[in-house]
RNA sequence: GGGGGCGUAGCGAAGCUGGUUAUCGCGCCGGCCUGUCAAGCCGGAGAUCGCGGGUUCAAUCCCCGUCGCUCCCGCCA
């Protein structure tokens, strides 16, 4: 290797480079063999050079050039040249030189490939995950991987100069249901014991504000067992962060920076900050989800008053049971048919809507679904919608929580199908204000919206017990095109109000002592008032590669039922290794012989 | 736990209301070819139509079951 280590790498050469002799590693990307002839499409992670080997070059080397396949790894020796004018390739960015083959050496040769490594395979994501390593030679996904990195960088970058300290915590710590399910990691030294990995440092990050390290974050690994989805994995990347003496002011002011920093250097955007403040409630009410999609407008609007005056008995019934009418503009959306309207419908069906009321806006008025209902006021509703002919109105009625995200999905959905959001743009808001306790109709108590260490907004410490679920929280969402990409609070450092809590949602001391005995004794020793977030990495770079899957910009992702296809992991174990836990497994009869 | 979609050659797809040699593009193999850059031209190999069962004279197609993947609901403090 040491003769043909490169000199130069396959991205870099151009006509300032004439007469030079260098060497290149890297894979063959394609072949076009002229039988006297060859070019050879040299690549490597920085572009692809044209290798030449001509009628000038010797029968050994010509011979050699034949039996090149695709992907092979080889290293070239040769003179860059300029290409004559008519041969430049203007698609290429090393399109005006080529270099001229004096020496070929094949480092490895390659199997016939599983699928092609072009700029976007078209492979199954399931075949491209068994092949990652072939599936990551793709400048599209090295491109991905890069913008990652890059992205992390700048995240450091930022942080670093504005007083944080990058602090590891460890990754096998103490249980603590609550929230997600942990992944479990048995103890040989303690038989029947186990860690769990973290679902995210927040309790030593916590710890680390009473320490003192009043600026901390970390790139952290968190872990949630629970099922994935296109933006959730089993594992997942977190820019984990906390910071003493501060307001959530002092939180959103530090990542707009941070969020910007990144933008900026990566793709080079401005963010416009600050970031737009929306409460849940506003949320919920006119996009119908609390991450809502802010790059279309497409607002809800509320439609009980006509619902109230009108024969529908439907939207009546459920304003009298105290729930809400939402409707929704699609604008130019008249002309659907029966078909597509029911496809909206199911939409909305799949959040809990019993059905989705519709009516067309003509030039005479309302038409068609259940317009007969409502032919009094249609003027009214039509000039309260802001409607005009051409249009489609649609409504739900039920609980308010289930008529907002019903319709909020079909206001999603028409979204995506009138491609209202433009392609290449980023908007971000904050979410805030969300209640700080839910309620679990299962176990018939409060929870904890967040989690249990959220500080409840001042205004209402006076009527924590008195009604609950009135209580906001110092809580906030950082949104972006429909996603949530950080989620933070103002925590608790008054071991009072914090019992209060823990007794809300029905802690008692006890097990409140069990399970995070040490956090709250940790807090007797000084605690500063501190808050944090956590922005999720990967959902970052999913956004701002315009990805719709995180498995997209991470390495080596688990598939949707949490298996990594080319590693096969989870599997069996040995008896032995079991043994040494004290592990004994009691599978489903079925499962037994499973693999 | 539930719903939608998909499974046909190495890859991506087509295959009508069931009908005889299952089609196309890419890739692969062989040949030709001195300027291509998604090279071209000629030829060739390659498919238990995911698996099991059923209906039928006949199943890639219809039915039942099952497995795998994918998107979503639930779940994700």
């Amino acid at each position: 290797m040491e003769k043909m280590k490169r000199t130069a790498t396959c991205g870099e050469l151009s006509k300032e480079w004439t007469g030079r002799e260098v060497t290149l590693n890297g894979w063959v990307h394609r072949i076009r063999d002229h039988g006297g002839i060859h070019f050879i499409s040299l690549r490597d992670r920085y572009g692809v050079t044209q290798i030449v080997i001509d009628e000038n070059a010797q029968e050994a080397l010509r011979q050699k050039a034949s039996e090149l396949k695709r992907e092979f790894c080889v290293a070239v020796r040769g003179v860059v040249r300029e290409r004559p004018a008519e041969m430049v390739n203007p698609d290429m960015s090393t399109g005006d030189i080529e270099v001229q083959t004096k020496e070929l050496e094949v480092l490895s040769s390659c199997d016939p490939l599983p699928f092609h490594i072009d700029e976007k395979s078209d492979a199954k994501e399931d075949l491209r995950l068994s092949y990652r390593y072939l599936d990551l030679r793709s400048f599209s996904m090295q491109r991905k991987i890069k913008l990652r990195t890059d992205a992390t960088f700048a995240v450091r970058e930022y942080l670093k100069k504005f007083g944080f300290m990058e602090i590891e915590t460890p990754n096998l710590i103490k249980s603590t249901p609550e929230g997600a399910r942990d992944f479990l990691v048995p103890s040989r030294i303690h038989p029947g014991k186990f860690y769990a990995l973290p679902q995210s440092p927040q309790l030593f990050k916590q710890i680390l504000m009473v320490s003192g390290f009043d600026r901390y974050f970390q790139i952290a690994h968190c872990f949630r067992d629970e099922d994935a989805r296109g933006d959730r994995q089993l594992e997942h990347t977190q820019i984990d962060m906390e910071m003493s003496f501060v307001s959530k002011e002092d939180v959103f002011e530090v990542v707009e920076g941070m969020m910007s920093h990144v933008f900026k250097q990566t793709l080079d955007v401005d963010l416009e900050t600050p970031f737009p403040r929306i409460t849940y409630h506003d949320a919920m009410n006119l996009y119908g989800s609390d991450k809502p999609d802010l790059r279309f407008d497409l607002a809800m609007q509320d439609f009980a008053s006509f619902a109230e005056r009108s024969d529908f008995n439907a939207f009546k019934s459920v304003l009298q049971d105290g729930g809400a009418v939402k409707a929704l503009l699609a604008p130019g959306c008249g002309n659907y048919s029966r078909k597509r309207i029911n496809q909206l419908e199911e939409e909305a069906k799949i959040y809990g809507a019993k059905g989705l009321a519709w009516m067309k806006v003509t030039e005479h008025g309302l038409d068609g679904g259940v317009a007969k209902f409502f032919s009094a006021q249609a003027q009214e509703i039509i000039d309260s919608l802001g409607a005009e002919a051409g249009d489609l109105i649609l409504a739900v009625a039920d609980r308010w929580e289930t008529a907002c995200t019903s319709l909020g999905a079909v206001r999603s959905r028409l979204g995506k199908e009138l491609e209202l959001a433009t392609p290449g743009t980023f908007r971000f808001a904050w979410i805030v204000d969300f209640p700080l306790f839910e309620w679990d109709e299962e176990d018939g108590r409060w929870e904890a919206a967040h989690h249990m260490f959220t500080m409840p907004q001042e205004q209402y410490l006076e009527r924590l017990e008195e009604d609950p679920g009135s209580v906001k929280g110092d809580l906030y969402d950082l949104v972006c095109n429909g996603y949530e990409l950080a989620s933070g609070s103002i925590r608790i450092h008054d071991p009072e109000i914090q019992k209060r809590i823990f007794n809300i949602v029905g802690f008692s001391e006890e097990e409140a002592q069990r399970r995070f005995g040490f956090l709250l004794k940790a807090f007797r020793y000084g605690p500063p008032p501190h808050g944090g977030i956590a922005p999720g990495l990967d959902r970052l770079i999913m956004i701002m590669a315009q990805e719709d899957s995180i498995k997209e910009v991470i390495p080596f992702p688990k598939n949707n039922v949490g298996v990594s296809p080319m590693d096969d992991s989870p599997s069996l174990v040995d008896e032995k290794q079991l043994k040494e836990l004290h592990i004994a497994l009691d599978l489903p009869e079925e499962e037994n012989t499973d693999q």
